[in-house]
RNA sequence: CGGGGCAUAGCGCAGCCUGGUAGCGCACCUGUUUUGGGAACAGGGGGUCGCAGGUUCAAAUCCUGCUGCCCCGACCA
């Protein structure tokens, strides 16, 4: 992509109704754009970075059994009326009428909607487990939303539903998806953990946020340390077993939100040295709800013995409109963002230091079509704007590998690589430089 | 929803107290010189001063009402 043609309007200077680095650094770097408080326009560079995270998510929910498909935003109200929902979910929900007069919402969940599409289908307990989620957006019309996407009226979910014929099957389908989150965020670069959540009128042990610890985390929480140095599940992880043992370590360590939290038994279970006392951010949400919406709903299946009973349910939910800004509050510096490899928008930004002068455009066409035959992914700084300028900009958007192309170095043959984390620059010859950039 | 604040060019701000027909920096356009870590000079374009009333010969400025946005708290993926 070059950048003469592309749409990347940053910013020189911070708007002044961001508070926290990565609403910053989102609005500086051209990723996004406010058109209401808490309703954000995801710009070129942001919408990439999204889908990049939407992809990982997506990848992760498939390798663990769950199944894609695609829900409307708006609903009928008639299936909140029928769960008894729509009267408890107040002025959080965005109601609007169509021009029947038919009271429709735009939905800040699911649950109703997909036990309804599964009651409608499915009959036996053969049928089960099914697992199904999308990747759709949200409405929640919060009173105060803040921190840029972090907390936005309208957010993109992944949000999971798991269907089962008893509660112990049930618990099965909450470890896949426990793992599957493990997994999601260590791709993303993120250090996640679990912690268990409050799991309501339900009860029991079911329910777990995934917490990042970043400074400006919203609620403060508390964890033995050990849990941060646990190794994640890996790829080959056989998702069709019973993966008790797998999640087993990370439940077994003290680990709470500040509204679970017990000092008492923190101070009791953990030694000192290994205490964490910090902030997070919750960017995803696993809970086992039982028959909660299938009972209301009449949502069941036909068991072995050919009686019908309300299936088990659980819902498991990720904010990608949520994980880009805890991805950058992770890693970042004061030049800008430092993506992961995994996440970022473009693998390199190719700088072109003297468009126009012919040696240069040629090496950096040359580099530029190598680099994206060997798949990657590739940002080309070819405007006429100074070297200084052109640094900054690249340093602020966060690419992992910059490669420098200008007169002084192709003098003598060589072109510089640098790496946005660590800062550290390299000359070396092109063909070196492909070598070190494809790997 | 309680408390506080802000609204003037794309972004950051001054002007308002003491009314007189709008300014600075960055960004943008033209030209020249430049060019390896946010260039210099010269010229230029862009604003019904959030909206609606009112006071006045005259309102960005004073008065009233409204709207939007931000921050702290309570609430929430």
């Amino acid at each position: 992509m070059r950048l003469s043609r592309y749409f990347l309007p940053t910013l020189k200077e911070t708007p002044r109704e961001a508070e926290i680095v990565s609403h910053r650094l989102m609005l500086r770097a051209g990723m996004i754009r406010q058109e209401a408080a808490g309703i954000y326009a995801w710009l070129p560079l942001g919408k990439r970075v999204l889908d990049k995270i939407c992809q990982i998510v997506r990848e992760e929910q498939n390798r663990a059994g769950a199944i894609e498909f695609l829900m409307p935003t708006l609903q009928p109200a008639d299936l909140w009326i029928e769960s008894g929902r729509y009267d408890d979910y107040g002025q959080e929900m965005l109601r609007v009428e169509d021009r029947h007069g038919r009271p429709m919402l735009y939905g800040p969940t699911n649950e109703e909607m997909i036990t309804s599409i599964f009651r409608s289908s499915v009959r036996s307990y053969k049928d089960l487990p099914l697992n199904l989620y999308h990747i759709q957006w949200k409405m929640r019309d919060e009173v105060r939303p803040r921190f840029g996407t972090m907390r936005s009226r309208e957010f993109l979910m992944k949000d999971a539903y798991s269907f089962d014929i008893d509660k112990d099957a049930a618990r099965r389908a909450y470890y896949r998806m426990f793992v599957a989150y493990l997994r999601t965020f260590e791709r993303m670069g993120l250090k996640s953990v679990p912690m268990q959540a409050d799991s309501g009128p339900i009860g029991g042990d079911l329910s777990h946020e995934f917490i990042i610890l970043a400074d400006t985390g919203e609620s403060a929480v508390f964890c033995d340390k050990a849990l941060l140095d646990l190794p994640v599940p890996g790829e080959d992880t056989d998702f069709t077993g019973d993966l008790a043992d797998l999640v087993a370590p990370f439940t077994s360590g003290y680990a709470a939100t500040e509204e679970m939290h017990k000092e008492e038994t923190f101070l009791a279970q953990v030694p000192e040295e290994r205490r964490v006392s910090a902030r997070g951010i919750e960017v995803g949400h696993i809970f086992y709800f039982g028959t909660k919406y299938s009972a209301p709903m009449n949502a069941v299946v036909a068991g072995p013995d050919g009686q019908d009973v309300p299936v088990h349910m659980g819902s498991y939910g990720i904010g990608p409109t949520r994980l880009a800004p805890a991805i950058i509050e992770a890693s970042h510096d004061e030049n800008g963002i430092i993506w992961p490899e995994s996440v970022a928008p473009f693998h390199i930004g190719l700088i072109n230091m003297r468009p126009g002068d012919e040696a240069c455009d040629a090496a950096v066409a040359d580099l530029e079509a190598k680099l994206e035959a060997a798949g990657r992914e590739v940002l080309v700084d070819d405007t006429d704007t100074r070297g200084g300028a052109k640094f900054a900009q690249m340093d602020l958007i966060g690419l992992p590998k910059q490669v420098i192309v200008g007169p002084k170095g192709l003098a003598s043959g060589e072109v510089e690589v640098k790496d946005r984390k660590t800062g550290e620059r390299t000359m070396m010859t092109p063909e070196a430089a492909i070598n070190a950039l494809t790997d």
